[in-house]
DNA sequence: ATTATCTATAGATCTATAGATAATGC
DNA sequence: ATTATCTATAGATCTATAGATAATGC
């Protein structure tokens, strides 16, 4: 079946990137060794030599994605936090989660993390906790500095909602047009396209968690906006 | 394994309803024939008496959600387009999604529907699609007639965002809620109890849409909401 | 007499393993 | 000589059907 012997951290690897995109369409159960087999161009034996079972190649899937998204939104420590730093951040968060840049190795279907991500969450979410938990968990801290820089400068009107809150709301808009945008026909239709509807976003979820009218005008600039990521990304 | 002897429509019914939960849990392939015979506690046989196979019991399963769903949001093309009522409106979404009332008899395990709802979206989206448009997609017109309203009445303000994202951006933040809820532990950690959240979720959406703080601070009354709610529900 | 239901089982997968074979690295 | 890989197959499900039996309604 095989031409090329790969060692045996390479044809793991190997085997892990062709079974990503294939539990991540049809789940766990819905993904026979034998699909995975053929995807990895190799025997359904050879799998078994490698991992101990199915459940455990599953593991190794989740993860290397967990260790594979270690996110472009780390650049936000560095930045002082103050309102602009605030805009950033959710500029930065909206961009990263709606256009995934590739980092891993195994990246090649963007789509798997997502689809893995919402799948966990309609059974047991232990790997959606754990991912976040690795990821926008850890964003809390900078995220809670530059909001109260914000409340401080007098830019953000009274608000029932706590920190979390405001994060979170702004972080689940985005991942369910994530979700919208996984099925071949999306299933919201928002009557707008991929970059106003990323505009659009930003601009409900900054009014959303308190922000001024005055303050939005001010720093809501979305070539400025991408103008600093790109300046920043290079100095990374 | 039966003492009671059902006619076709009722043994059917039983089916579904004993099915439903399952494939929500396990998704179609996780559940076997088995499963469902000994949860509805006749035969595997008897399924492909009433059901030509698995497939089409998934589908009147889906139908039957589909039918059950006549939500009691209906009770908002009953009122007059205001702010008031825009106000009335998102507080009414909010509420149902993230509490729904038993109406259909199906309705035994609230979480089924949500669960394929999002397990649909992660694979083809149909049966989400076909859902939201017999229900969600039919509350735009008298949404957008209260939005309308509102903006006539002076208290939005300017804001780039269309009628469409601000519904769907609305819904969309309260049906992660619901996602949420599914797993034995919830995924994201909000800080707050569930009555503080469906609040909270509210005002950032009203923000969020644009309305004004002092429209805010005039409309938003939860007790009277929920006073005119429960009054509005008897007159049904 | 008709309709609902069960028991038993065929045929098709699916996971996993045993044992044989071919490529690589010393 | 060691490590990667394959072929063949056992054993466990899983869907679906055939044929027998028991309950209901006239």
């Amino acid at each position: 079946m095989v031409e090329t012997r790969l060692n045996s951290d390479e044809r793991k690897q190997a085997i892990i990137d062709a079974a990503t995109p294939l539990f991540a369409k049809k789940g766990f159960v819905g993904t026979t060794t034998k699909d995975i087999a053929e995807a990895a161009e190799v025997s359904e034996a050879l799998l078994y030599r490698h991992f101990p079972g199915k459940e455990s190649l599953f593991g190794a899937i989740q993860d290397c994605l967990c260790a594979s998204k270690q996110s472009a939104m780390s650049l936000i420590f560095k930045l002082k936090p103050s309102t602009e730093t605030l805009v950033f951040f959710i500029y930065l968060m909206v961009r990263c989660i709606k256009e995934p840049m590739g980092t891993g190795a195994a990246e090649a279907d963007s789509n798997a993390l997502p689809r893995l991500m919402f799948k966990s969450m309609t059974e047991d979410g232990k790997f959606a906790r754990t991912f976040l938990e690795g990821s926008f968990y850890k964003l809390m801290k900078p995220f809670k500095a530059s909001l109260h820089a914000a409340l401080g400068a007098g830019d953000m009107v009274e608000s029932p909602l706590n920190d979390e809150e405001r994060l979170w709301f702004t972080h689940n808009l985005t991942i369910v047009q994530r979700l919208n945008s996984l099925p071949p026909e999306p299933v919201f239709n928002y009557q707008r396209n991929s970059q106003a509807l990323i505009e659009d976003t930003i601009w409900f979820a900054l009014r959303g968690m308190g922000l001024k009218d005055e303050a939005i005008a001010k720093y809501l600039d979305f070539d400025k906006l991408e103008r600093d990521y790109n300046r920043i990304l290079k100095h990374t």
